[in-house]
DNA sequence: ACGGGGTATATGTCTATACATATTATCGTG
DNA sequence: CACGATAATATGTATAGACATATACCCCGT
């Protein structure tokens, strides 16, 4: 077909490659609203047509939306703008040092307790595991520029990180030394509010029942329990900022 | 090539496709941490002579690792393992109606003041706009199993979103009405606890000073401010739960 | 009216090939 | 040795064609 032809010499002049192109028109249209979920977008045979290409190359186009969840393709049926199911935003939970510093602020870290022991029965309810073996224990504490940013308790399974039994938690922080040293498949938070009990009110430098944000995050390699931690937070000096954007 | 003949009869058997066996094959290389941050995975015409297919399925597996973030690819040096920036979650913040009802409870909407007028200074400044025109400003309650579940303090922008002004929100809760007719780009959480102060408590059903969840939402489509929307929960009933999983 | 079966059709996967483009490695020259 | 031109190479984009597969739809018989 010669119109590919005569596309290809301009195409130097176009900065985005034709597939983008395509991707991005498609995009536009839905984040407009100028096709409402549900809307059917239009056939693969005619968007070759529209764009005079071929159709893997609308194909990949389409394919890329479709990864990214704005369009479901339905065999037979033809494809379809999807009704942006949640409000979903991806929550960044950086390690605490790496955000403290990140802000410019000192940080400090305070270890507080460190037990190896064998696993009882509310540690093995916490990690989600039957079969109880060695765990550490952690109890510390983060401040930045001298004032308590978070107390962190946190339980490590011996049995799926040896490693962690030689690791020094006094220097290093347990959360920066698992980032560093154990890659994990898939981790659950839980964000919750919780009035400061006494130990939690002492040790954030708080008011007995003064409001805290709560942040419990269990971590896992396929399936095997990693570690399990939560975080406690003073609940009104510190918030977590999740930002979306489609596409 | 009579390669491709050879497999293509015992297809039948295989469920997965060829591309999605490349793709999870590579996958559980780089989460078991066989292929660790940084690795350099095998070139394209490796991956053929392994796989015994054509470059363009393995290219079709490579680009969709790479748009999921997994892997970088850069031209002439290869295609490598990519650092897991941050410890980030998907978090799911559903409509609240949605919300209930998924869970099998009764769901009871409220409506305690809906007001149209021109936007304030104090408007202006929490939906971030500097000229200001008219607003809806909305305040109500949801409840489940006629237990209050969250309370909703909103601000619609009407010059963004007109039609909000022919909305019955005495009907429909807000948040699901702007799910449904208004298309957005653009959201921004922020997640702290608080204080119940008297008249939250009051609608929540709470002490004075019990801990509350605070979820602060803008939503934007294209740089233009749509809604913010502050939502209220008891801290300790109720906990936002975001669950990450790597691929 | 209703259900079953066949067919048309849109998407899904794959191949072989071609050329573009970015970037590294190499080599030659001052 | 420094440095700039050049070649080599891995990925990026695009094509035309082929066959697979799921399923919406029509038609037909009961």
């Amino acid at each position: 077909m010669s119109l590919s032809i005569d596309r290809a010499k301009p195409q130097a002049a176009d900065k985005p490659t034709l597939y983008k192109q395509i991707r991005l028109d498609i995009e536009r249209r839905i984040l407009t609203g100028e096709w409402p979920p549900g809307h059917r977008i239009p056939f693969e045979h005619e968007l070759m047509a529209l764009y005079g290409c071929s159709r893997m190359t609308v194909s990949k186009a389409l394919s890329e939306l479709a990864q990214a969840d704005l369009i479901e393709r339905r065999r037979r049926a033809g494809t379809f703008v999807r009704r942006p199911k949640f409000l979903s935003a991806v929550l960044t939970i950086s390690d605490i040092r790496a955000e403290i510093t990140a802000l410019g602020r000192s940080y400090f870290y305070q270890l507080i307790k460190c037990s190896r022991r064998a696993a009882n029965a509310a540690d093995g309810a916490r990690l989600g595991v039957r079969k109880t073996g060695k765990v550490v224990a952690i109890a510390c504490r983060h401040s930045a520029d001298g004032v308590p940013f978070a107390i962190e308790d946190r339980l490590i399974d011996l049995d799926a990180v040896p490693e962690a039994a030689t690791a020094d938690f006094a220097i290093e922080p347990p959360g920066t030394w698992l980032l560093d040293h154990v890659p994990w498949t898939e981790a659950e938070h839980s964000i919750s509010a919780i009035a400061a009990d006494e130990p939690t009110a002492t040790a954030l430098d708080l008011a007995i029942g003064a409001p805290c944000l709560v942040i419990e995050r269990h971590t896992w390699r396929s399936a095997r329990t990693l570690t399990a931690v939560r975080l406690v937070y003073p609940g009104e000096s510190h918030k977590l900022v999740a930002r979306f954007k489609g596409g």
